[in-house]
DNA sequence: AATGAATGAGCTTTCATTCAT
DNA sequence: TATGAATGAAAGCTCATTCAT
């Protein structure tokens, strides 16, 4: 009986999986792991400073691990950027979710969302603009920033489509105003990143409410909203 | 009798300036020359990627010209930055002084700007978004784009302010219209440059034209804007 | 059983320390293998002309390797200087301990280790002219040097004060003797450096066995000296 | 009328010249003015960190000059250390002759202008420690200073000997005497370079006359060297 | 699976030298 | 003669990647 057999042994959930399940299971700890040590980092020195070293010392690992389970640095910042992505789709689909299956409710989640502690944060920011910045000369990152983005929109499209139906509002298309209203956070996250003092998070929601009550006024009366 | 002796006979003191005018116009046109070349490395390589070698090659100079005009290549980007930020300052202002001097007039000018083909171009929005990808661990860069927003937000607001009292509009704020509309613009940018298929000027700016027309409908009545 | 089952077998703990022992000597050697290497390049190039690749070839090993153990080329060559410094001051107390502990031996014997060919040998020599020539601009190197100078000067004080009280020489002192007798040394390694054809180990000896026989008659009487 | 022609006639010394020989002056003073911004600069930043800039901007002058005077840096550095021997050897000679002709004194004064606060300057003992240190690897550098070195030994050995006929001394040589000052010299000025703090001229001279003293005790008695 | 020493390509930077003015 | 912008080879240093353990 060796080391392994001790842990198989005790653990029966271990021993019902096959031992190369285990290693699975530990490879992508180690690579979840590893992918948080690159966020870190990211955030902290950008894209072009962080090295491999720097990604391996935050994880508390060795410098070869990160070649070990990415093959390579671009790898390893190309399943980063994967991983962001999937974690805001996730976050955003649950957003919907969790509020009331009406298009104004839907809507000011998303809004919400975006602007939430949890996303809307420096340090996230901040590495979100790192990938943007590349997107250009690197056209995986673009494809996985455009996927991402086109969800978004037809999702808003929708949202506001039903409500331009429902409100019958007139001089507005749900194309515009959800262009409008994708590009705000944008815009806003550009000002906590650069701007983080004169950043406000109230103010920012409420220059979006003022922004749906103009547009969508039966749906988003004066005071309907509150914090 | 030329331009030379011209100067000479009319001013003695000026021959020394100009001597050192040249120097300096020399100077400072390669100093240019290699912030431009800068700028397109940047554009299809992105800044991290782009090596004082690419640079001078671009300029058509040799690796060395590059430390010996800016000392280091932190400094050229750095100059670069700056230079972009300029030079965006000096066509803002432009804008609002070649507009008619109505608040709704200059607020559609810069507007127009932002979605201008010269601006609004996906090569130069690269370079912004390479910059501030490094916003984060670069606080120089962070102040110089802090310094442009700021002035463009006070100019944005400053316009909505007038409007919003001339039209005697209510349920909006100055300060909401213009983090909207400075929103807008970088929101537009970065799906010009992630999504560059789907990105339409058109549309772009009946997006913003139909905002404009939904939050200032006695400024920008429907059908008046016309391209 | 083999060693490293006896390790294991009777101290444990043992075990993590042979381990650790065993990457601290594998790095310590390579640093002195470096250090041997930047010796002879030094020697063979002088200070200014060594390039870490060339001490890196010299130990035959890549390029990188210097900067690796040392971090920069500036802290090998003051790892060096230290290792020099180091050896000669254990050279220096070897040669006391080992002689008689009569203070006229130990002279004898401190002159005899500087002129002795491991000693007194020219790329050696050369190695300490390299140093000694960027005293003045770094100060490290300066503080190196002047300890292990006033080490040397302390000891042969002392053994020159205590041949005075013995011999109750009149008209010299044990500052003034010592002073002469470590100047002596330096300037004949200078003639070893720069005049080699006409430096001879044999004269060398014998013009400081004159002196000290001269200022020291009754401790070393004529004769008393063979080869 | 020129102004060229207004030198020539305002300067009747020039004027006799020819204009050829003229300018060999000029020549000769501008190169004497780089070697003269050499040695400062070398006695700064030593050797290897001296930069041909760095003699242009202490000499006042361009970029370009030393190439245009000195064809290389090599030749510039060899060229510095010929004057460097050139005035070493003329003040030698000085010394000798403004002395009284008899060996003692002039062995007197050849000691003391080792030690005058002209030569035993710490930032000139450093400009030519800086060439000893290069010396092993470069032959021409050692030649000049081996020329020097057999002067100056073949003279204080003739002194030597002759003061050891005169005085009938016994059991010491002129070669061995000669041997021990000259290095003595070169062993203070070590000192001077490495322990400027614990350097004194007059202890050092001090050293000296008790050597001789003790060595020659006829012609320098006791008390008779004062200062 | 994990380590970390070693590699070597690639980068920034320095600087002797050249050359048009 | 003198300048100083420009060159380009050479150097130090960084770091992704490899590999023996």
């Amino acid at each position: 009986m060796n080391e392994y057999s001790f842990i198989l042994w005790h653990d029966s959930e271990m021993a019902t999986t096959a031992k190369s399940a285990k290693r699975t299971a530990t490879r992508e700890k180690r690579r979840r792991q590893l992918i948080d040590a690159a966020v870190k980092c990211i955030a902290r020195k950008g894209l072009g400073n962080t090295t491999i070293g720097d990604v391996a010392a935050e994880a508390g690992l060795s410098q070869g691990i990160v070649n070990l389970h990415f093959e390579s640095k671009d790898n390893l910042f190309h399943e980063t950027l994967r991983q962001l992505a999937d974690e805001y789709k996730m976050r955003f689909e649950s957003a919907m979710n969790k509020s009331r299956p009406l298009a104004a409710d839907r809507l000011q989640a998303l809004m919400e969302l975006d602007l939430s502690p949890s996303i809307c944060d420096r340090k996230k920011i901040a590495v979100w603009f790192a990938f943007w910045g590349e997107v250009k000369s690197r056209p995986t990152y673009r494809k996985i920033c455009e996927k991402l983005d086109e969800h978004y929109d037809e999702v808003t499209k929708g949202l506001c489509d039903e409500l331009i139906a429902e409100g019958n509002y007139k001089g507005i298309s749900g194309a515009g105003v959800s262009t409008v209203l994708t590009s705000i956070t944008n815009g806003l996250w550009q000002t906590c990143l650069i701007s983080p003092k004169s950043f406000d998070r109230q103010q920012a929601m409420s220059a979006i409410n003022e922004y749906l009550q103009s547009i969508f006024p039966k749906h988003f009366p004066v005071n309907s909203i509150e914090d």
